[in-house]
DNA sequence: ACCTGAACACCGTTCAAGT
DNA sequence: ACCTGAACACCGTTCAAGT
C-alpha cells in the first residue's frame, strides 16, 4: 500500500463534515474552527487541505450541485404513463412533454437540496462559490432545454433563468424566517385588507414555500421557455 | 426644543452608515463594531439603537426594498411615446403594455440596487431579514400585476416570482465572482465544446450579468403571467 | 435614554516548529 | 505532506457602571 496520509482525512471526508455542521447548526456555525474540532484537527491542519474557507465552502456548492441531476428516469416514466396516445406523429409532443417534466423535476430536485440543510442558500449565494460543479448542473439544464427544441442560446438563457429562480425562490422563503411579519395590519375602519396581495402571497404559502405553488411557478417558467 | 438623544445619531444615520461600510468594503465588514467605529461609537452603543445585528440589516433590506418603486412614471411615458394608435380600443392594450413596462422596470431598478453595493445580495439572503418593507415591494409589485389583469392570487404568486428571479439573478452573478471558472476546457481531439450551453452562457454575459439579456429574462417572466 | 470599559466566547489566517 | 501551538487581528453580545 502506498504510504496515505497521516491520518484516513480527505477534502470530501471534510466536505462531509461540514455538511453535518450546516444541517444541525446553520450556515454561520460552518466554521474552520468547528469543523476542524469534528474531525479531531487543529484548525491549522485545514489548511493542509482548503487553502481558504473560501475554498471549502466551493467545494461544498460544488457537491451540493452535482448531485442534482437532469435526467430524470422518473420523470420520463411519469410522462410515459401519462401515455401517449399510439399515432406515431404524437412522438414529438411526447418527447416535449418528457424534456419539460425533466426540467421541472431538476429544479424541484435542487430545491430541495436547498431547503434540506438550514442556510444552504447563504452558501450557494456567496461571492465567489461558483465552479465547475455550477458550470456543470447549468450544461444539464440546458441539455433538457435543447431537448425541448432550444437552440444552445436560447437553452443557456434558460438554464440560468431556471437556476436563478430556483435559489431566489428558496432564498425568499429563508428571508422571511422564522420571524412572522404581521402583514394583516388591517385598518380598523375598513374591511378591505391593506395589503391584498402580500396577504394572499401569505394565505397561499408562497411565504412558506408551499410545493404545489413552487411546482407550479417552475412549471411556469418552463413552459415560458420551451413554448 | 425637545431633549434629544445625547448625540445626534439616530436608527437612519446608522443604516446610512453601514451602507457606505457595505458599498466599500462588502458585506463581511458591515459589523457591529465597524459601523460604531464609523460613527465614533463603542459597538455596546450600538445595542442602544438595534437590539441585534440581525435587526441591523433588517433595517439596511428595508431601506433597501422601500426605495423600488414600481410605479414608473418614465415607464408609462415611454409606453404612451411607443405610441398607442389613435383608435379608441387600442386603450386596453397600452394600459397593459403599461403595466408590463412598469413591472419590468421594477425589477431592473432592484437589480440595479442589488448590484450597487456589493454583497447587497448576501444581505437580502440573509435569514430572517424579510420585514415590511419586503411585504410592500411585493405590495406593489403585485399591484403591477393586478393593474396588468391578474387576479389577487395570481399576482401575488407572480409577484413572488419576480422578485425571486431578480434576486436569484443577481445572487447567480456574484457566485460566479471575479474566479474565471475555465468552461473552455475542451478536449483537445475535438473542435466541439465539451459544455456548449455553458460556453454559450458565458459568451453571451448571462454570467456577467448582460443588462440586455437581463432584460429580457426579466420581461419574458413577465410576459408568462400577464398573457 | 444614552454611553463607556471590561470581559466572554468566538472567528480566519499566519508563522515557526515538529514528524 | 501533515500536523501542533502560539499568536494576530478580528467578531457579536453581555454586564456593571457612569451621566
Amino acid at each position: 500500500m502506498r504510504p496515505g496520509p497521516r491520518r484516513s482525512i480527505t477534502q470530501s471526508g471534510i466536505v462531509t463534515a461540514a455538511f453535518e455542521i450546516l444541517e444541525q447548526s446553520g450556515f454561520a456555525a460552518v466554521s474552520i474552527r468547528g469543523v476542524a474540532a469534528a474531525l479531531g484537527l487543529t484548525p491549522t491542519a485545514m489548511y493542509t487541505y482548503f487553502p481558504s474557507k473560501q475554498d471549502l465552502l466551493r467545494a461544498m456548492v460544488e457537491a451540493l450541485f452535482a448531485g442534482v441531476s437532469a435526467d430524470a428516469t422518473d420523470a420520463a416514466r411519469m410522462a410515459d404513463a401519462a401515455g401517449a396516445t399510439d399515432a406515431t406523429d404524437a412522438a414529438d409532443a411526447a418527447s416535449d412533454e418528457i424534456a419539460r417534466e425533466r426540467l421541472v423535476a431538476a429544479a424541484i430536485d435542487l430545491g430541495r437540496r436547498l431547503r434540506e440543510h438550514p442556510g444552504a442558500v447563504s452558501l450557494v449565494t456567496g461571492d465567489g462559490v461558483a465552479g465547475a460543479g455550477t458550470v456543470g448542473l447549468i450544461e444539464r439544464l440546458g441539455q433538457g432545454f435543447v431537448a425541448g427544441g432550444l437552440s444552445v442560446d436560447d437553452a443557456a438563457r434558460a438554464a440560468h433563468a431556471l437556476l436563478a429562480h430556483t435559489i431566489g425562490q428558496v432564498a425568499l422563503e429563508q428571508a422571511w424566517g422564522a420571524a412572522s411579519v404581521d402583514v394583516a395590519e388591517t385598518q380598523l375602519w375598513s374591511d378591505e385588507p391593506a395589503r391584498p396581495v402580500a396577504e394572499a402571497g401569505e394565505r397561499l404559502g408562497l411565504r412558506a414555500g408551499d410545493p404545489g405553488e413552487f411546482r407550479a411557478s417552475v412549471a411556469r417558467l418552463v413552459a415560458a421557455w420551451l413554448r
